[in-house]
Order: structure tokens, then sequence, then C-alpha cells
DNA sequence: CTGAAAGCGCTTACAG
DNA sequence: CTGAAAGCGCTTACAG
């Protein structure tokens, strides 16, 4: 990387001279026209690229503290903006001198972005959506500034989580105090350990409540896989009465299928999602769905007061803090009014 | 702001024993517990915090380019996920080394969090969403690195547009191609001068092809508004037969309305909404939604290749790209199939 | 019109 | 167990 020395060198000026061209004072400052010219020509030709870490130390810059967000960059990343908004509300609510950067990372691969180099440039970390895989190498690494992990487990580090069992447990639950009888599950792939509480306690708890084995249908994070799997359940030889979706991409597109094929929702099935969705889209679709509704706004929103209070206090002690899933009955499976378990929990 | 060497001086040792201890290498390096223990306390007591600049610059390490993305913090920033898409797909398809920051600012307020200083602080920004104010404040002053501008005109930056007239053009031509006669709007107001572009050439055109003068209603740039808006429009005297929404948060929430009111879209009215949204869910909703549709990825990649291609030639003339907004038909505002001005554009 | 010198805050190799 | 010194890349006040 060529600095402002070595094009001093190479034109026989001094650095002093370079750096204020460079930075667009020559006029002011009157340097020669021709230098000028020459200084610019050689920055480009030896691919000058100004180190702004330095800029910002000399300068004595009131330097702000980086905190970076891992984030996964495959479909989850709609997901991204509800976080955001959590973050960016605290960070001005609360005047937090934070510059938040965002590194996305390929799943299973957090490892070749999160290096010991990359966390020296930082000064706190969130994760999220990390994978078994990733979760490994957290695990069997050292880093030492304060870092949080969003919704996954650890003793290592900080964590911010909900309750993935509440989450399985609530529709099976409410399914069952509805007097459903033919439960059925769209699901996308696992990708952390939470997802197949969620499913898994779902089945158990449709089974202990009485209820047939539930249909479960594995299909794409995304509404066309909502969608497609939703066609696959209108097709069997019996309808269920109760469907659970475990994403609100996946909920809306089973909608859709519903609807063109006729079927009346929640009269011939009830369903509940997994409120990971933007709320104002699960209200003003038709009909609106009910969720467990998951507090993402509010998840990062501690995510970052865990990171400051570490920084401020220099002490990286882990800390976790779990946060309720509530549910919002709506259209798609309105509440039982008499029913205690739908009360907002 | 306390230095290693503020902690330094007060305890009577080196920075180099401090380094060590913050670093977390005390042990390591046999440094006394009880010097660590003095060396911690000392910190949190003057509310150390390490200067990643200073880190990054004495490590020499490979730093990355950093581009700010200023982004505002109302309810748009649930467009920012489509817009990181595309800039995290270009940076890794290109293997550009970026180090990406979000800026959050307020509406009108860029000048708060867009100073000189701040400036100083990055390589390139990308500028997204500055209302006239805004835009103002940018002509005014001068910043001696790449800026690009996201869907604003300017001859001072460079800019990366799309066609407003185009997208309140189709609309008009589409409705009068399908022989309808009562037009209606629902807009947001406008927060940029390309809005009222837009709703005006829609409401101009609308007349030149002989149909009544468009009944108009401002609502927020929500469902909930959309849904209002649409709501009221139910309530007039005669019934618009044909609708243009400017944005798909509102279009979403009026088809609610229709839904309630027992209105059939398209047969009653045809809808067009201007495609800010997910695709994903513009296919999916009932009925799925035509749409001029926004190409927000392909621009996020753009601006970065400006920046890139800036970044490396040393070369910072404004240079602008504009998009085209493709009309998208689907079930709200089906295609005929002899009209020739729905032909992809 | 241009240059020499100091220093931003940190870390590391070396010395003791 | 701890310290003195050098240097990362840049800019600025000063000198000439």
């Amino acid at each position: 990387m060529a600095t402002i020395k070595d094009i001093a060198a190479k034109l026989g000026l001094s650095p002093s001279t370079v750096s204020i061209v460079l930075k667009g004072n020559g006029d002011k400052r009157k340097i020669k026209k021709e230098t000028q010219q020459r200084i610019l020509e050689a920055a480009k030709e030896l691919g000058y690229k100004p180190n702004i870490q330095a800029k910002i130390l000399r300068g004595s810059l009131s330097s702000k503290s980086n905190i970076s967000l891992y984030w996964v960059s495959d479909n989850r990343i709609h997901l991204l903006s509800r976080f955001l908004k959590g973050l960016q509300t605290t960070i001005i609510e609360n005047n937090y001198q934070f510059q938040l950067s965002i590194v996305p990372y390929e799943n299973n691969h957090l490892e070749d972005v999160l290096t010991q180099e990359s966390v020296l440039a930082t000064n706190a970390i969130i994760i999220c959506n990390p994978s078994e895989t990733d979760m490994e190498y957290l695990e069997n690494n050292d880093f030492n500034i304060p870092i949080v992990l969003y919704n996954r487990y650890s003793k290592k580090y900080s964590t911010v989580t909900m309750d993935d069992k509440t989450i399985g447990l609530l529709p099976a639950q409410i399914f069952a105090a509805h007097g459903k009888k033919h439960p059925a599950l769209l699901k996308s792939p696992a990708t952390f350990s939470g997802m197949n509480i969620r499913t898994n306690v779902f089945e158990f708890q449709v089974n202990e409540a009485g209820m047939e084995h539930p249909v479960s249908v594995t299909v794409d994070d995304t509404m066309k896989g909502g969608y497609l799997g939703a066609l696959t359940l209108c097709g069997l030889n019996s309808l269920p009465d109760c469907l659970f979706c475990t994403s609100d991409s996946i909920a809306l597109g089973a909608l859709k299928a519903f609807y063109e094929r006729g079927l009346h929702i929640p009269e011939q099935i009830e369903l509940i999602s997994v409120g990971s969705g933007r709320p104002e889209q699960e209200e003003y679709c038709v009909p609106s769905l009910s969720v467990i509704s998951l507090p993402l706004e509010d998840m990062a929103r501690e995510c970052l007061k865990i990171l400051s209070d570490s920084l401020s206090t220099f002490d990286y002690v882990p800390k976790s803090v779990a946060f309720p899933t509530p549910y919002i009955p709506r259209e798609s499976c309105p509440a039982l009014l008499r029913a205690k378990e739908e009360r907002q929990i």
C-alpha cells in the first residue's frame, strides 16, 4: 500500500507537500500547479489510498466506539431492518457515541470474517445468526473484547435470547384449547438448534394434548416456500385443521395458497406463525396473522445496552437476558374469550 | 478521554506495562497480579476507552476502506434491507475491501451527522433519502472525498437515479389504455421533489388522456395509511375505477380495506403501485401487486461501483447513472395482451 | 513555493 | 517483573 511518504520519495518532495495537495489544499497553500499535477499522477499510479486511521489519530477527532454487527447474508437479511431499527433508536435515545459497522458473512463461515485481526479493529461485537458450526468456532476461540450473541446460548459470551420452548409450546396449547385435532407444521430447515426446539416442542405438546401426530412439511424460508408447502397440505387426503408456521414469510405464502384453493382461514384451518417479520405486515395481510411475537427491536436494544455497559465498566463478565415472546391473536386464529392461556403472556 | 499514558502516569508505571495488561496479556507476560489489579481499576476509574484507530495504525493491519451509508431513521428504514442486500452482493462478488458503516440521521438534519469532522473519518459516502433541506446543505458545502447520492439529482456529486417522470407516466398510460375513466391517487407527503414529479406527472397525464381529474388522498407512508386512505375512497359518492399508490406499504393497506369492503381488485378497481418494497411480498399478497419496479439493489450496486472507481482512480469528477423502472403487471392490474405499452419497458 | 519536526495513542522487540 | 525507544501514516504550525 502506497503512503504519502512513498509518493514524496518518488517525486523528491516532502511528505508535507504531498499531504497538502492530496487534501485538496494545493491552491490555498500555493503549491505550484505542476507539482500538484505530478503528485496526483503519482498517487494514481502508485494506487495511493488514504489511511483514515492515521487521519483520525492525527486529528485527535473524538473517535466513536466502533460496534460491529455480524449478520448472515442470506434471505434473513430482510429481518435486519427491524434489528437495525432497535439499535438506532437506542443509539439516539441514549446518545450513545457508537459507529455501527455491518459485517456480512456466509452461513457456516463466520471464521472467515471474524478474525483476530478484525477484532482488533473494533470495540465490541454483536453476532447474529451463527450456525452450529459458527458457534463452535466462537466457543473455541478467545477474543478480548465485549461480544454479545443474539438469540444463541453460551456460557462464554453475553447472550440476548428468547424462549424457544415457549415459541413451540404456545401454538400447540392454543390449538388444543380450540379443540383442534389435526395439526400441521410448515417449517424451514433448521439453521440453529433453537429452531429444532421450537418444532420439537410443538410436535411433542400436540401429542400430549391428544391430537394427531402433526403433518410436517419442510420448505424454504420464503413466501414461495410457504405457498408451495401449503399447496402440499391442500393435496392431502384429510386437511389439517390448524397450522403452525415457523416464520412470517412462510405463513404469508401459505395464506395465498389457501386463498387460491378456496380454503377459509381460520374457519377451516387456524394458523399461527412465528412473528419474525414486520408487525405492520402481520396486521394488514388477509386475514391478519396470529403470531408468537419475537421482540427483535427490544433484543437489539438490550444487545447494545450490554455492550455499552461492558465498555464503560471494563467488565467483560458474560451477561444473559431472556425476552418473553407474547402471543398476539389476530384473525388467522382468533382468541376464545374464555381461554385464559390466550391472554397476553 | 483517558489514554494508556494517563493510566501509566497516575500509577507511576510505564505505558508498556499498562498496554500489556489492558490487552489481557498480563499473565502471559508475568505482570504482578497486584499491578494488574491496579491498572484495571485505574482504567475503570478514568473511563479509559481503547483508541482503535491507534491500534490499527500501530498494527499496520490491512485496513479496509470505510464506506459510510447515510440513511434516514424514519419508517423508510424497512427499505434499507433491499439496499444493503445490493451492497453486500456487490462487495462479495467484486471482493471489495470495504468496511460498511451505517449512519442514521433525522429527516432535515443531515448536517448534524455529516460534518467536516465525520467526513475525515471515512473514505467515501453514500447518501440516501436527503430532503430538500438536506440537499441544500450538501450543495452549499464541500467535502473532499467521493460522495454519491442515491435517487437525487446534483451537478456537484455523483448520482444514481431513476426516472421519476416514468414512474408517474406509466400507470396513467396503462389505465388509459384499459379504458379507465375515474382515477384515484393515494400518496404520502413528499419527502423529496421526485415524489411530487411522480404524482404531478400522473395527474397531468391522466388529464391528457381524457380521464377525470383524479381523486387524491394524502396518507401516511404505512399500511395503516393506505388502509385508511382506501376507506376514504370507498366512502366517495362514485368509486374510482383505477388507483395509483406511491408505495407498496400504501397499496398493501389499501388491499385490505378493499377486501373488507367487498370490492374486487382488479375487476372494480385496477391498482398499480410504486414497487419500493420486497418483490416477494408484491407477488404473494392477494391479489398480487402490479408495480412500477424500483431497482434498489441494482442502484445500490452502482453506488458502490462509482465510489470504488473514484477511490482507485483518485478521480472525483461527478458521474451520473439513471436506471429504468420497468412495469411489472400482476393480478391487481393484469396486462392486456394487445397493449404494446405494457411490454417490459 | 516547499521542508523539517513534532505528535496523535498504541504495541512490540529488546533490554535489564 | 517492568521500562525506554521506535514507529504505524498522517497533518499542522512554523521556518525559510
